[in-house]
DNA sequence: CGCATTTGACCTGCGC
DNA sequence: GCGCAGGTCAAATGCG
């Protein structure tokens, strides 16, 4: 009797046990599929934000194509093959550079430099560097760079250090002699491009996050001021060159003038203006800067002959000027001078792209004091969360004049869908503002 | 001593 | 071919 109820005590428990263990399983399974759900989701982000980037490239691409083409039937020689050309396309293309392979004259000079001891293809990275122009707008809005995916500066290359370092200075070299080039001359547009940044500022240069080693200084013509030139330093490989000189007309005023890409990851404080020269850099490179929409919402973005060249023709280099001077030196902008004042990077970011703008005081509250609603968790920092306009626009909402405020609301959501929605440079600058942002947030 | 800056020399492209 | 101007190199110098 004594047995029975024990077994029948044991019977139940076990009964409990089990059901315990299939509520507990239960709960697991549905846990792994909200998991799997999450994930599904997720994954159905990055399919959007893919087909996103894809959609710009091919846009980009058709860009360049456009530049390209005239060149192209020009440059190419009777002794080029279908095949070699198509070829040479493509390497360009797919590279999303806006570099050139070297043209036969070129390749003389190449071969002559060559003679030194080591080629340029025995490393692959110095041969990236040569075709390091400006990159077109879509490096920033990723997060990864090319440089994180390829290290060529990290890399502990084989060899003894001294002689790497010596080879990457002729490839170095060889980049600059090589954009300088013949082709340069016809494709004026599509290889190197410059922004000028003018500023005012009481020091000798501007302070712009980044490293930079002096290398050279030179009296211009027709500016006593001595031109000053900087190297990035952060990498040894980064191909990206400053020019410093003080304007001739206003002493406070000093321009500086960049060129080339980072190839590495930037300290926080050095987004802001590389996302800004980069972004400017391609709005110029894809032309349009000069489209009649552009210029409505940009004028002050404007293509210029750089520093004091008072010959056009020798400026063989597209430039963007950024013209800051027109600000009132107070506020963020006085502490651009400054690291240890330096605000975010979205300050700055809301000075250079909002000042001109017909909507100047509204833009840089939209850009600037975080009236960008970008959902931080969210994986996708580029176009299709760019701006909500609806939350911006609750910035606007504490004055008491209702009307005005939607009458206001409207004209600032249509300015700002058509800026968005008109040319994809602009967005290329207001990617580069919210990666800027985002990279301000993180820290 | 190591690193950054200075500065004169050199290279290259372009116009005449 | 020559001269000029912009850009870069590399030895000399300065600085911490």
């Amino acid at each position: 009797m004594e047995k029975n109820l024990d077994n029948s005590i044991s019977r139940a428990n076990n009964h409990e046990e089990e059901d315990i263990k299939k509520t507990l399983k239960d709960d697991e399974f549905k846990s792994a599929i909200a998991e799997v759900n999450e994930i599904k989701l997720e994954n159905a982000r990055l399919k959007l934000l893919l087909q996103q980037i894809e959609k710009d490239y091919t846009s980009l691409q058709t860009r360049f194509f456009n530049i390209c083409q005239p060149d192209l039937k020009k440059s190419i020689s009777p002794t080029c093959t279908r095949e070699n050309i198509a070829d040479e396309e493509e390497s360009e293309l797919v590279s999303l550079r806006l570099g050139r392979s070297p043209s036969p004259s070129e390749s003389k000079k190449v071969d002559k430099k060559r003679s030194y001891d080591k080629t340029i293809e025995d490393y692959p990275s110095c041969n990236d560097q040569s075709n390091d122009g400006l990159k077109l707008g879509l490096d920033y809005s990723t997060g990864v760079s090319e440089s994180d995916l390829i290290k060529p500066s990290n890399d502990p290359s084989p060899g003894p250090a001294s002689e790497v370092v010596k080879t990457v200075k002729r490839c170095d070299d060889e980049s600059v002699k090589k954009d300088t080039g013949d082709d340069e001359v016809s494709q004026p547009n599509v290889k190197r491009a410059r922004v000028s940044v003018r500023t005012k500022c009481d020091y000798p240069t501007i302070n712009d996050g980044c490293q930079w080693r002096k290398y050279g200084q030179k009296i211009s013509r027709g500016n006593p001021c001595p031109r000053s030139y900087y190297r990035c330093s952060v990498a040894p490989l980064c191909p990206v060159r400053k020019q410093v000189q003080r304007c001739l007309e206003d002493m406070s005023i000093l321009i500086t003038t960049y060129e080339g890409t980072h190839n590495h990851s930037l300290p926080i404080e050095a987004t802001a203006m590389a996302s800004t020269t980069s972004a400017a850099a391609s709005m110029l490179l894809s032309g349009s800067s000069t489209s009649s929409q552009t210029s409505k919402y940009l004028p002050n973005i404007s293509k210029t002959t750089p520093l004091y060249l008072s010959n056009s023709s020798s400026n063989p280099f597209p430039t963007i000027t950024l013209d800051f001077t027109t600000f009132p030196t107070t506020s963020s902008f006085t502490s651009f001078n400054f690291p240890s004042n330096f605000q975010s990077s979205a300050g700055f970011l809301s000075n250079s792209l909002s000042f001109s703008l017909p909507e100047s005081t509204i833009m840089p509250k939209i850009l600037g004091s975080g009236g960008l609603n970008y959902d931080s968790t969210s994986t996708l920092p580029y176009h299709n969360n760019l701006i909500n306009i609806g939350s911006s626009q609750k910035q606007f909402d504490t004055s008491s004049n209702k009307l005005k405020e939607d009458s206001s609301k409207q004209a600032l959501t249509e300015t700002l869908t058509k800026a968005i929605t008109s040319d994809p440079s602009f967005q290329s600058v207001l990617a580069a503002a919210i990666s800027s942002m985002v990279g301000a947030t993180k820290t």
